[in-house]
DNA sequence: AAAGATATGTCAACATGACTGACATAAAAT
DNA sequence: ATTTTATGTCAGTCATGTTGACATATCTTT
């Protein structure tokens, strides 16, 4: 008497129903049951929280782009290649896979589509022609700004209520929690913008 | 006369070569690059450089555990449950599903696997019995200290050079990163421990 | 008590984005 | 002239996410 009912009751709470409702709903469950009292294990230890918080944060954070992105028929890594090309013009292909820490094959893949339809252009270095210098052609560009402004208000907004302090203290602490060695290679990529130095 | 002498020369530089070697060497050389003047679009705005700390922060934030896993043949995902279940003791799995933002298919593959090499524990809830509460094992609560060790170490060296006020501005920030909706939850959610209310 | 809804689980097929390994070409360096 | 470097590409695999469909046990509602 369970097996013939089903289809059409329950396909509403199937999948991605549970995924939308999750941000909303459902975590106000969790909610509700966290508020009763607890017993043990009470663990308040802030580093614990600072660690959920940069979870969440960051899911929420990369979710932005996550959206608009899928107009486009891009994933992260596209976005990740956009970001880092925009940010970065004339960045060389070895220097744009030790900074997203990937394989080539790996890369290869979005920046091929990428090239293709003419989101990213590749000129041929003058001083090392082997070199195939990355840029944002003006649709790249276009799509770099769609995809960064909700990013860039949503931590706008985050630092305006952290109060003013919180954009010197928010740099310094990500920074610190990057691995040591590469602490003062990003500190120099962030701070400057093109990779320049050569163009072709 | 480029088609039989490669495969021994080359290897050494193929895949992983270029990923270990990027977080050092060829990271430098990113940066000597960057060293060298820009012309244009110095777009020097520091909100672009905190999306680009975030990215390199929560890239190595992950790097650690990542590492660890390797060892037990399971992944972020293993991770993350093992993490919740270990913070939130008692969580349902419609809660796990709701804070992961997955499917249940998908926490499925990773949790029956948790439960099956016991790290983790589900005991039948009392109040409802259709729910399944989660537990760490003994041995769940052990990977899970072995994988928050070094990242609790990295936040706690973060906030530390980043000084005394970085604790509340951090974790302010982060926390107003997060979508509006689910603030209040989440700080509910983090600031208690366990999801008791209700046990076996 | 019967009917419906909910919490959980499971099979199967598919997409994305990683990875490894092997091989290629052009250009620079020795 | 030889070797190394920067880039690209084919092929196969793996982890993790997704849909869709269906099952079972246990509440909840009527």
């Amino acid at each position: 008497m369970t097996d013939i009912k089903l289809a059409e009751k329950q396909v509403f709470v199937q999948n991605s129903a549970l995924r939308d409702a999750a941000k909303t709903a459902l975590m106000e469950a969790v909610a509700s049951k966290m508020a009763a009292p607890n017993k043990k294990e009470a663990q308040h230890d802030p580093l614990n929280e600072v660690i959920e918080l940069l979870f969440f944060a960051y899911r929420d954070f990369t979710s932005d782009p996550d959206a608009i992105l899928a107009d486009y028929d891009f994933g992260r890594a596209h976005h990740r290649v956009i970001h880092f090309v925009g940010r970065h013009p004339g960045i060389t292909v070895a220097q744009l896979l030790a900074i997203l820490g990937i394989t080539k094959q790996s890369l290869a893949r979005v920046l091929k589509q990428l090239v293709e339809e003419e989101y990213v252009i590749q000129k041929t270095g003058t001083r090392d022609r082997r070199q195939r210098l990355l840029h944002l052609s003006n649709k790249g560009e276009q799509l770099e700004r769609r995809l960064s402004e909700p990013q860039r208000k949503r931590v706008s907004k985050a630092l305006n209520q952290a109060g003013p302090e919180a954009i010197d203290t928010f740099r310094k602490t990500l920074l610190a929690l990057i691995n040591q060695e590469d602490q003062a290679t990003v500190e120099k990529l962030t701070g400057k913008g093109s990779t320049k130095g050569e163009t072709s």
